[in-house]
DNA sequence: TCAACCAGTATCTTTTTTGTAACCTTCCAC
DNA sequence: GTGGAAGGTTACAAAAAAGATACTGGTTGA
């Protein structure tokens, strides 16, 4: 009987792994910063342009308001938008992807074809 | 003033997206499938052969059996692992990743390599 | 003046997800 | 015959996420 991961006994006869994935393996910490629902989607529609938030919110059309905002202010946190104050009185937002944002397009876009090539 | 993206006013003057993202626009349904947590994580350590039910369990150090078990049969009911009997008396199961699973490590890499590279 | 727009907040409730722990059955070794 | 392995399941609690609704406060156009 073959074990292909690692496996191995201790010296009381137990099981342990020998490289056990402490969450934060590459895989779950990327999920977490782009995985969110909602944030894959508005990184999407920033990718041409600035997008004003109620335009964002209308497009995304599931999503609140207050998730759009939620989510808008976790993916400046990170660094992947950026709020712009465009104009005070009548006061205008615009929400632009960074380069760090760019960044992520690539394999969302893989996400994309990949759901869209296995009618899911 | 330029609206980047498609909204237009109705005939009573409201706002309207032209072409709202009802919730399942590819890159959420995408995440739905393949977003889950651990989900991603199970997939990568299927990639190089089949592995055991408990074993997944140990190494996926902060998932419990609950979790893994509950992914296991999500991710199996779409078709992208399969559970296989390998022996009963004593019982082993092995789980394998399936065609429809193998196609999407290539995003499940690029996701990798994304964190990997910006020290996420 | 009234209504709609802008960009959100605040509050509350509901739903979903996650985690903990115990339990089950069969088998083998000690 | 006790304890561990195998592969799970179940019940319960806690925590996180999502949704509904209303509201702010200033602005603009009819």
């Amino acid at each position: 009987m073959s074990d292909a991961v690692d496996i191995a006994k201790d010296r009381n006869g137990r099981k342990r792994a020998l490289a056990p994935c402490l969450s934060p393996c590459p895989i779950e910490r990327g999920m977490r910063i782009i995985g969110g629902k909602w944030k894959g989607s508005i990184l999407w529609h920033l990718k041409d342009g600035p997008v004003r938030f109620n335009d964002l919110a209308r497009q995304l059309g599931g999503a609140s308001k207050k998730m759009v905002s939620q989510r808008l202010r976790e993916m400046e946190e990170v660094g992947l938008v950026k709020r712009e104050v465009v104009n005070m009185r009548p006061i205008a937002v615009a929400y632009n992807i960074t380069p760090f944002g760019q960044t992520a397009l690539k394999f969302l876009n893989e996400l994309r074809a990949w759901s869209e090539n296995h009618n899911l």
